[in-house]
RNA sequence: GAGGAUGUAGCUCAGCAGGUUAGAGCAUCAGAUUGUGGUUCUGAGGGUCGUGGGUUCGAGCCCCAUCUUCCUCCCCA
């Protein structure tokens, strides 16, 4: 009686017949493209290995990985490897009890896909996946413990071609989704590194990047003062002042850029790629105001090496909905180094709620009958169901209501399913070898005989 | 992992210094109309007030715990 009201695992989500409508649509609108472009697809496993995952996206990283316990009596089983579980806190308790995790995105595993079947695949491999990733992360609006991510990559060749053709495609996919306003922003991790080179603090590079990444977020002070915090001395902060304030006011920060990291070559190299890609954007004709070079872009994933880049929707009060990047050395975490690879993945929930907020989503409701018939009872809806498997062998949508209730509320089953057509066959129609039509949405009525009807359609009686 | 809010009918929300049988709108179901929807009218069902404890003569309201949702930090899609 006082039963406990079911319901879904903190930040997981069930979705209705409506919702999968909308998903669909953001999911076959990406594929499409992904297609076009010639990836393949792929899925891996829900859960990897948790050594599999385990370092691969920092320290913080670590703890949002959901692990899984062994089966069986794992602290048995613990305690006969002659491990003493009264020595350990949970962290380290953890690797003893939990040999797999749920994946955490999509990239490791397609890291561990490649390594793991390289002599069998064909270099460059261009591959796309969808599939739901799980983080242990605290869920607040457009975040969740379980979502879906959109990934295409493509490894084993090192071409800026292929930064060029991601930006294509997120360019191409979102415009698809008629998202309004959204904007590309662009850096490299070279870029990155040689600032961090030219002001000294080298191996402070991710904290460097961890702070100026906030910059439109908490602005200059408190980026200064995290820098500050984190033991940057202060050269290294007036230069940096004097890079985001030339990143906030300038329109094109590559000349600012050009004369910061000349002395290193690493920066440079950086500049060179961003050029190249720019350019050869602009030689397709690539629309110039939803790019932008951002030097103050870093992401948070460590395995980045080369360009990167994120799509944003200024002022949505959304955050990133797509992203990717190079990384050169993924594979090598796994035994096979040189083999690079090139990124993009969106953001299939926040796209969702993005969309839901605009407004953006086709109506729901072509995807139910275009015919639907009453029920009068048994011999009426035998002919019904006759003419139904007719109908539906040209491809037809249609069914009958499979009670023979009263009609008031058949007719607001088919009114709420949105169904095009109203087909009656009662006594009299089947009398007169005739069929009652009623267009839904104009209400207008008419009988005609059967075989007029299947004329009407083009069909053969 | 840290801090802060929230939770009343299927949904959106009322409610009172803690005081008898907890309300509204929408939705649902039934009837007006026994072969016709989206409008209208009438009526009905549905809540041990998230859950478990505690304080009190008495708790939807106060206290504790727990779960959900939301917000900030952290981090991210």
């Amino acid at each position: 009686m006082s039963q406990q009201k079911p319901s879904a695992p903190r930040g997981m989500r069930d979705f209705g017949p409506e919702e999968m409508f909308r998903r669909n649509y953001i999911f076959s609108t990406i594929r499409k493209t992904f297609e076009k472009y010639g990836f393949l697809p792929l899925e891996t496993p829900a859960m990897e290995k948790l050594e599999t995952l385990t370092g691969k996206y920092g320290e913080e990283g670590d703890r949002l990985i959901f692990k899984v316990l062994n089966s069986g009596d794992f602290l048995k089983a613990a305690r006969e490897k002659g491990i003493d579980l009264s020595q350990y806190n949970s962290l380290q308790l953890v690797k003893h009890i939990s040999e797999r995790a749920m994946r955490y995105d999509l990239t490791v595993p397609f890291a561990r896909y490649v390594v793991q079947y390289h002599h069998q695949l064909t270099f460059p491999f261009k591959r796309y996946q969808i599939q739901p990733v799980w983080r242990a992360d605290n869920p607040q609006k457009g975040r969740y413990r379980e979502f879906y991510q959109c990934d295409a990559d493509v490894v084993g060749s090192p071409s800026l071609i292929n930064e060029v053709e991601l930006i294509l495609i997120l360019h191409e996919t979102l415009t698809a989704l008629d998202i309004p306003g959204f904007k590309i922003y662009l850096n490299n991790r070279k870029i990155l590194a040689g600032m961090a080179s030219v002001i000294g603090a080298s191996d402070k590079l991710t904290a460097l990047t961890i702070a100026l990444d906030k910059l439109d977020k908490i602005g200059h002070e408190k980026v200064l003062e995290e820098l500050s915090n984190n033991g940057f001395d202060n050269n290294a902060l007036a230069a940096l002042n004097d890079l985001m304030q030339a990143a906030s006011t300038q329109n094109d920060v590559m000349p600012f850029l050009r004369s910061f990291l000349q002395a290193d070559e690493l920066g440079m190299k950086g500049i060179e790629e961003i050029d190249f890609v720019i350019n050869t954007l602009n030689s397709l004709g690539f629309p110039d105001d939803c790019i932008s070079v951002d030097m103050t872009l870093a992401r948070g994933l460590d395995y980045y090496t080369g360009c990167i880049m994120e799509v944003k929707v200024p002022d949505s009060g959304y955050g990133s909905i797509a992203g990717g990047g190079r990384y050169d050395d993924l594979t090598g975490i796994f035994g096979m180094s040189g083999l690079s690879g090139v990124g993009v993945s969106f953001g299939a929930d926040r796209l969702y709620d993005l969309m839901m907020a605009l407004n953006l989503f086709p109506p729901f409701a072509e995807n139910r009958y275009t015919y639907f018939f009453l029920n009068f009872g048994s011999d009426e809806s035998l002919r019904c169901m006759q003419m139904i498997q007719k109908l539906r062998s040209h491809q037809i949508k249609c069914g009958i209501y499979p009670d023979s209730v009263k009609i008031k509320k058949q007719m607001e089953y088919a009114d709420k399913m949105h169904v095009s057509f109203v087909c009656t066959i009662g006594s009299d129609e089947i009398s007169n070898q005739t069929i009652g039509i009623k267009n839904m949405q104009t209400g207008e009525q008419r009988t005609i005989t059967q075989s007029a009807f299947f004329n009407e359609l083009g069909l053969l009686s």
